[in-house]
DNA sequence: CTGAAAGCGCTTACAG
DNA sequence: CTGAAAGCGCTTACAG
């Protein structure tokens, strides 16, 4: 794209004597502008008869360019359809008003709403987002985490707290804000939590919450089907939560209970099915997500299992379809738009205030439908 | 963040002596740098002994550097933790690696779908993306757009064929590739569609195929349920495609037949119960995506109008609960995970090739499941 | 209020 | 194979 060392040509000779006809002209991309290159800062500055260094005032600090020069600059800038290079921008500022962020993936409902709110937020306050997914391996990440820093963003957010060593060292030298969302603890030590805000929810209150429901209605059985655990702390988080609350009932939740399948309708029917071979039978099953839950409601379905009443199910999120089905789907409500604003407002203050911002844990709660009622008899 | 004109110091102060025993301590950042800032190529080159030129040449086209030399930076670059700039890296080369892409939005499954293809084929070949969303208001379009521009992406990546005339010039100016997605046709003849490709469906084949299906089981009264067709042009050409159809079979579809209501369960519910007051009330409907069609599903529910028996539905899409409900939604498959695959591919060999790709209209297909039937008797 | 010029951190043609 | 230096297109401290 460069043409080597010598300097770009200027575009303005076609377009510089009929300076004060402009208003009369074609607004927009002049045609007599059939230049291969696109305008730059120096091309509005000829065309308007001034410096760049005002040109560029002018854009970014209007007031302090007077009056007249301005409007002649804004002519011109319309007239050659001038648009900024981000690059040469954040070089010389220092930043490049981009937020990075990698989600495991965009394909559920419950990443693309945070998403969406995340970057509807951004992008109001003059950011833009740059995405990237791993499906789930944190060893992608890593990669995605040097991929993005490698754009020079300006800060970075994490889902969970489970990522790899690599990708702690890339963002701590990369030196810039760091969020970690859909959590309110971290495990592992390394990171370093201090400098490390979290705003996400309390994944074990998940579990309790759903404990305690299954408990009041009076089941004693119970079944899991998880999100793969290995690398995901809010999976195991859920987990804990539910097996710890039923601990505390005196009752025990044993490893052969709790089924891990992976994210998808066929991991919940999988999941059903092998959760109904055991012996007792769960009376209740609790789902790490909606999807797990819905995947499971259906396998119910198929083998004419009655929900609720020869079996409850809770899950997890409340996607939209959860409260449209029949029977609607107990779940636990997770404000994941929320999370996505309240991420970008966090990061939006960081980012000018420089101070590190205070953890958040945003409130869940327990909406209950009809897939969740007393045992069998 | 940068320091005024004075040249940033050099790092390598702490660690420029013990070179040779870098490989036995801490490969990562090391704990030494304390430096505020994030290390440099200069650093890098400080800590090989070598120029700036070299370490630049030996990350970005190793075989040129010799063998020692490059073990040398490359444990430097391990040493201070260093990642490129990307913004200088950018302003040098003419090119940021990055893909801009605007879709109305994420929060439907069908777009993060066809991101998650997009996204996910880019970073295989080192791109990044930049995603914005506009709700379906053309004007907001317009500013995501200069927003990416502004951000010196390599190429745009547009839904539909309805955009504002400012989104055109923006795109125009900046002389980057932009793809046109979901559809194959452009009505607006400001659009040239001679450098602009199109990658899509054909979105009055889909209408098509809805209408020949119900048709072929004996159905003569008909109801649509439209999203919004103001500003998308993939809606119109569906209602299009399902119009023309029923026409060729000599039936009309009046105007009081075909309902638009915003994307989401609700409008689907909302047109449905506005088709069955109509008299004759229709016995097929088709929706004009999958959200709508559950929606409208939902509401024959509970208006406990029994499908397909009473009442036939086909909708768009299919999402992957589209298979999973009972009955089952009768749809047309888009493959729009492809699409977004497709999508990449065909940039990335614009981007290296430089020739404008051939338009690419991608396969779809009716799928006939439980909610379509004979018309009652 | 405006301009000349240095600087942001890279890459690469040119010369050795 | 390597280095000195110019250039990418902006911003801004400094001087007028």
């Amino acid at each position: 794209m460069t043409s080597g060392l010598l300097p770009r040509g200027i575009l303005y000779f076609a377009t510089l004597l009929d300076i004060h006809t402009m208003t009369t002209s074609n607004e927009h991309a002049s045609p007599s502008m059939s230049n291969d290159e696109r305008p730059r800062l120096a091309d509005v500055a000829a065309l308007a008869g001034v410096s760049t260094a005002t040109v560029s005032r002018a854009l970014s600090n209007p007031d302090v360019v007077k009056g007249p020069t301005r409007e002649r600059i804004l002519q011109a800038v319309a007239r050659l359809g001038y648009v900024p290079d981000g690059a040469a921008r954040a070089l010389a500022l220092g930043r490049a008003r981009m937020v990075g962020a990698i989600v495991p993936t965009l394909d559920n409902a419950i990443f693309a709403r945070a998403v969406q709110g995340l970057q509807s937020t951004l992008s109001g306050a003059g950011y833009q987002l740059l995405i990237s997914s791993h499906e789930y391996s944190l060893a992608a990440e890593t990669e995605s985490a040097r991929a993005l820093l490698e754009r020079a963003v300006d800060a970075l957010v994490l889902v969970g707290a489970d990522h790899a060593h690599e990708t702690w060292e890339l963002v701590r030298a990369s030196r810039i804000p760091v969020l970690i969302t859909w959590t309110n603890a971290v495990d592992a030590s390394e990171f370093l939590t201090a400098s490390t805000p979290l705003i996400g929810f309390d994944n074990r209150l998940v579990g309790k919450l759903a404990a305690e429901h299954l408990l009041s209605l009076g089941h004693r059985t119970f079944g899991m089907i998880s999100g793969l655990t290995r690398q995901n702390d809010r999976a195991r988080h859920r987990v804990d939560g539910f097996r710890t609350t039923l601990a505390d009932a005196g009752l025990r939740l044993p490893e052969a209970n709790v089924v891990e399948q992976p994210f998808g309708f066929d991991g919940g029917r999988a999941g059903l099915k092998h959760l109904m071979q055991l012996r007792p039978r769960p009376s209740a099953v609790f789902c790490g997500n909606d999807v797990l839950a819905l995947g499971a409601l259906f396998e119910a379905q198929s083998m004419k299992i009655d929900v609720p009443r020869e079996l409850s199910i809770v899950g997890c999120d409340n996607l939209p379809i959860s409260s449209q089905i029949t029977p609607g789907l107990s779940t636990v409500l997770l404000p994941t738009y929320e999370l996505g604003q309240r991420t970008a407002l966090t990061l939006l203050d960081w980012l000018t205030s420089e101070r590190v911002p205070a953890n958040l844990c945003l409130p869940i709660e327990l909406v209950v439908r009809g897939t969740s009622g007393p045992p069998p008899a």
